[in-house]
RNA sequence: CGGCGUGUGGCUCAGCUUGGUAGAGCGCUUCGUUCGGGACGAAGAGGCCGCAGGUUCGAAUCCUGUCACGCCGACCA
């Protein structure tokens, strides 16, 4: 038999995609569990994705005129407490400080599980006339929330993101905020991560604890599973009379400042993993992978092997982040390991290449190889970097339009989600009771109102009232 | 918070029923041979069996308690 010694393999996806998902995860290295429950080590080259996500989306932030602070972790419970929906909203999974040191504290102090009141209190101070406004701020950091039930980049107690925090004057511009933020998301998302999603808005009962509007980006993983991937919310007036943060119009007239907030945070890393990744474990788009190129020598204690690799993995070094893995591993174990850890591109480099002036380029994406002359590397290997990224978007949004389907009524809808999950768009009456009775009877919640608005016909999916909105309905991470 | 499950070298696990000086594979270290899809040989290092009580001459094993982690639900980015 030719049948490979497979050392410790991960399961399939079909099999057990939770398992799969912890497996590659695990083994790709980005994260370790730790001792206390629910809050991860994001390992090197998990990190390495996220300071890479950092990157690329801070650039788009400050293209767009954001300016990043920084605000404490720390809020006392009196002004957590400032908002009411805010507060109710947040308080099932709020981590508290009751002692310094050894003495009780007078006022209890919540870890932020996110900063929306502490941005209101340094606002309250900062605005005074409208010449202040707007106000654009971001701050990457880490947030609290004491969930119950816990994934690595999915759901963990503790996680990092960035939250931006903005007053305007008027509702318009707040508005304008919303979604120009929520579509420098979507872009990111699709041109970044070559993850397709879908732009839309929450409902009523989905929406942020305090918002007036919650916008949001929804992805769909492999597994044909929901992810919320970023949210934008408008807060219209609410924080601002809560926390009293008013300016002076060019009247002389007092007027609360209209604010929004938007976030996205490492579940994006999940996304990735969940949307391109396969039975040999992680495939990360080249714009978000640490390594875009692993030069594995062939035959390495050959003479002139390890030369030509280090001679080519100096030239190649100038236009993409590559290395060359010079362990004693055998060839086989590092192609194995380096499609675990999703590197877009392997080089072989063996003394039959050499003799020949060529190497051999391998796509993680599918598996294709080609040789190519060493005089052409450079520019191949951007070309195929290039193709993969476009390749990888391509497929996953085959993949969700392929899992996206039209329910007309509840018959096709119980079908979908008992059959075939994936997005079910249908049309809906807008009443939260319908939108409850549909979770409870089927696991699928809304995942938005899209933007994009497709009349499927005249009344209600599930209770046969009068149709408002097509949305999108599934199940979700 | 409910249901299920698991805690034994770094990892995956066996041993527990029927108590008697702690095992395997992988990984790790050193040396040598190898190298085009998870190579091989030799010699090594490494564990008070999650924790605390109890039973016993004797506990990884039996009893009680406790903690932690994982998965599935409800809640949520």
């Amino acid at each position: 038999m030719a049948e490979k010694k497979k050392v410790e393999q991960i399961t399939s996806m079909d099999v057990d995609f939770a398992q799969w998902y912890t497996d590659v995860v695990r083994k790709a290295e980005l994260t370790d569990y730790t001792s206390v429950k629910g809050c991860m080590v994001i390992k090197p080259y998990g990190y390495a994705i996220w300071e890479l996500i950092q990157r690329q989306l801070d650039d788009r932030f400050k293209e767009a005129g954001v300016e990043n602070v920084y605000l404490p972790m720390f809020i006392p419970e009196s002004l957590l407490q400032k908002e009411k929906d805010h507060v109710e909203g947040f308080a099932p999974e709020v981590a508290w400080v009751t002692k310094g040191g050894l003495s009780e504290l007078p006022e209890k102090i919540c870890v932020r599980p996110t900063s929306e009141t502490l941005f209101c209190d340094f606002y309250s101070k900062e605005v005074e006339s409208y010449r202040d406004l707007p106000k654009v701020y971001n701050q990457w950091c880490s947030v609290v929330r004491w969930e119950k039930e816990t994934r690595p980049f999915l759901r963990s107690r503790e996680f990092l993101w960035q939250e931006g925090h903005t007053v305007h004057a008027t509702a318009e511009d707040a508005e304008a905020r919303t979604v120009q933020m929520l579509n420098i998301y979507a872009d990111f998302c699709e041109e970044v991560l070559a993850m397709p999603v879908i732009k839309g808005r929450k409902t009523e009962k989905e929406k942020f604890a305090g918002a007036e509007a919650t916008y949001t980006i929804e992805a769909l993983m492999h597994d044909g599973k929901g992810l919320q991937s970023g949210t934008s919310h408008n807060f219209g007036d609410g924080f601002a009379k809560a926390f009293g943060i008013q300016y002076q119009d060019k009247d002389n007239k007092l007027q609360y400042v209209h604010q929004t907030s938007w976030g996205v945070s490492t579940r994006l890393i999940g996304g990735i993993i969940m949307v391109h990744g396969d039975d040999n474990g992680l495939v990360l788009p080249p714009k978000v992978a640490p390594v875009q190129v692993m030069l594995v020598p062939i035959q390495q204690a050959k003479e002139g092997v390890l030369d030509k690799t280090n001679e080519l993995l100096a030239e190649l070094k100038k236009d993409f982040r590559v290395k060359a893995d010079t362990t004693d591993k055998s060839p086989g174990y590092k192609f194995a390991e380096q499609e675990m850890r999703g590197i877009p591109l392997r080089v072989e480099i063996g003394p039959r290449d050499i003799a020949a002036g060529q190497a051999v380029i391998c796509r993680r994406d599918n598996g294709e190889k080609e040789t190519v002359a060493f005089t052409e590397l450079s520019k191949r290997i951007a070309e195929l970097l290039d193709d993969i990224q476009k390749s990888l978007y391509e497929k996953a949004k085959a993949h969700r339009d392929a899992n996206t389907r039209v329910a007309k009524n509840w018959d096709e809808f119980t079908d979908i989600i008992n059959n075939k999950q994936g997005f079910i768009k249908a049309m809906w009456c807008g009443d939260q009771d319908c939108e409850i009775d549909i979770k409870e009877e089927t696991g699928a919640t809304t995942r938005c109102m899209p933007f994009e608005q497709e009349n499927l016909g005249d009344v209600c999916v599930h209770c046969g009232k009068p149709a408002k909105k097509m949305v999108y309905f599934g199940r979700a991470y």
